[in-house]
Parts: C-alpha cells; sequence; structure tokens
DNA sequence: ACCGATTTGAAAATGATTTTCATTTTCAAT
DNA sequence: ATTGAAAATGAAAATCATTTTCAAATCGGT
C-alpha cells in the first residue's frame, strides 16, 4: 500500500527531471496535497495545508510550484470569478481527467461533471474544424462551462 | 440620423430608470464609449477613452458603472486571463449579441464568433437536461471559449 | 564531501479593484 | 424655477492576490 502510493505518485518524478527540474521537498509535498483533496484549492487553500507537513514552506514557493506544474500540464488553472486561482490535478488514478464545471452563481459552488463528452465532442470536431478554416485560428484547448443555481440555492430564490 | 443614433442609444435610460438608477453624465458617457468601440475593454482602456469627453470622471466611477451595467445584464464582463477584467455591450443595433471567444494563447488576442450556434444549442439542450436532473442544477448560462494560435503565431512556432 | 546551478523563503513591490467619506448631482415634489 | 433628500461621484487610502528581489539553502552530478 505505501509501495502502492509511491509508485502510484511518483509517475510526476520523471516527468520533472525530463523537463531538467529538480525533485525538492517542496515540490513533493505540494503534489502530495494536490493528490490527497479532490477539489479546487486555491494557493492558499495549499499552503494552509502543506504547512502541517512541512511547516517552513513559502507561499512563494507553492506559487511557483504550481505555475511550473500548470506549464507542464500537471495541474489546470482555474478562474471561477471570486478572485483567486483554482488548481486542480489533470489526472487521476485512470489517467487523464477530462471534465467540465458547473458553478453555483449564488454560493459559489463548483461541481465537477463528464457526463456528455461525447456528445461535446461531436460539436467541438463540427465546430473546429470549421472555425480553423475561417478564422485560420488552430484551436488547442476548450472551456465549457455552465453557470446557474445548485440545489440547495434553488429553495429561496 | 442624430435622431436615430438618439433612439438607437436611449433604450438603456428607460432600463436604468425602470431599475430606479438616475440617468448622470458619466452613465452617458461611459455608455457611449461602449457604443463606439466594439471591442473587448478594460475599466482602464474605458477610463481613457471617457476621459476625452468627460475629463473629470474618475476610475472608481467607471468600475462602479461597470459594475450597475453588468448586474443589470447591459454588459459582459469577461476574464480572459491577463489580469484585468474586460467589457463588452451585450447587445448591439440586432439585438443581443449571442457569441463565443476565441483566444490566442501567445499574442492575447480575443476573437468573436457566432457560428455553430444551432448545433451548440443542441448539445446544450441535451446537456441541461441531463445536468439538471443528474445533479438539480438549474443552469441559467453557459461559457464556451477555444484556445490556441491565431492565424498570425502559427508562422513560427 | 564538493561545487555550480537551481530552488527557496522573507520581505517588499506590484497593480487591479474596492472602500471610505466629504462633496456634488439628480429628480420628484413643491 | 426652487428645494431637499437620496443617490452618485471622485480623490485618496485600503485591500489583497500575486510577483519580484535577493541572500541563503538545497540538489545532484562528479
Ligand atoms: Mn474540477
Ligand atoms: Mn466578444
Ligand atoms: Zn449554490
Ligand atoms: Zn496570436
Amino acid at each position: 500500500m505505501a509501495q502502492h502510493d509511491f509508485f502510484g505518485h511518483m509517475w510526476w518524478h520523471g516527468r520533472l527531471r525530463g523537463h531538467g527540474y529538480r525533485i525538492t521537498v517542496p515540490r513533493q509535498v505540494i503534489l502530495d496535497v494536490l493528490h490527497s483533496r479532490e477539489g479546487h484549492l486555491s494557493a492558499e487553500d495549499i499552503y494552509i495545508e502543506v504547512r502541517k507537513e512541512y511547516p517552513q514552506i513559502g507561499l512563494t514557493t507553492v506559487y511557483r510550484t504550481l505555475e511550473l506544474l500548470v506549464r507542464m500540464g500537471i495541474v489546470f488553472k482555474f478562474d471561477f470569478g471570486d478572485g483567486r486561482s483554482r488548481y486542480e490535478l489533470s489526472e487521476g488514478p485512470e489517467g487523464f481527467r477530462h471534465h467540465h464545471h458547473l458553478v453555483c452563481s449564488v454560493c459559489g459552488r463548483v461541481i465537477d461533471y463528464s457526463e456528455y463528452l461525447d456528445s461535446e465532442q461531436q460539436l467541438l470536431d463540427k465546430t473546429e474544424a470549421g472555425l480553423s478554416e475561417k478564422y485560420g485560428f488552430k484551436i488547442t484547448n476548450h472551456l465549457i462551462r455552465f453557470y446557474g443555481l445548485c440545489d440547495r440555492c434553488q429553495s429561496g430564490e
């Protein structure tokens, strides 16, 4: 089990090395936190959590490491409009984790969903081809998000 | 023509009044600027432009007015990731202006597009119904955006 | 163990947006 | 046209997430 976790969490090890980056304690602890907490964490959320394991960590290092991980595609960075960036591991145990978000306009809650990715892909294929042709734009990435009221916030509005 | 502009630009007049807001000079000038410049303007862009007509304007008022207009659905507020919010009139001369954006990851250019809205609507209908059922989420709004390389930025990468 | 290059962390800087508050403007009632 | 209460404005200060600076600590190939 510790062995399993070891192999399960060390995949990014080689990835960093491959890009010439060093494996450091802060980076390990930050990645541990990202693995342990499934959610949409702010830099400060992560900072607070990391401090429990490694109290000398600096918030600066958290920001820098997140930037690095985002640049390498290991972490996603989102802006849900609450004034701070939110970070999330881009791949789970079963590989790449393609999903989108439902954002409650009232309480700010964010819900992951991954339904209808097939229908979505149909639209994307058609759209990407057309836009590529019309605007000469080479699409690499997309953002789909729904805003509205979560179940809790519907009773009373 | 002046007459046409008058009627063409005064529709928001009644809208503000209807909500109990006053018609003020700063608000008129800010809306004029939003009408005159088709684009994705930052608060400061607007501030600079408004100052030409009304030099005593304060940046604070620009922010406050934009917030008001966004709250009333007259203006859209976007975050394209360059550290400042971008604002855009939500309706053009032909009515509500439903469109999405292509964002160049290299130069930051933002291109409007409104193709494939019908195909998009199909996906949205299906998705909204399903998500509403599964998560009890009442969708009011959506965000679709493509990232990639604009034509200019493709030669050389 | 050693050394040069990379990484870290504390403190200061940055910069967009918000808050404060005294003054000015709007507009319904006179 | 005048008045006055409420709403709106603008200058300055405050806020606050993120970035920059730079001296000290750490990493990893030798
Ligand atoms: Mn998510
Ligand atoms: Mn637009
Ligand atoms: Zn909610
Ligand atoms: Zn470009």
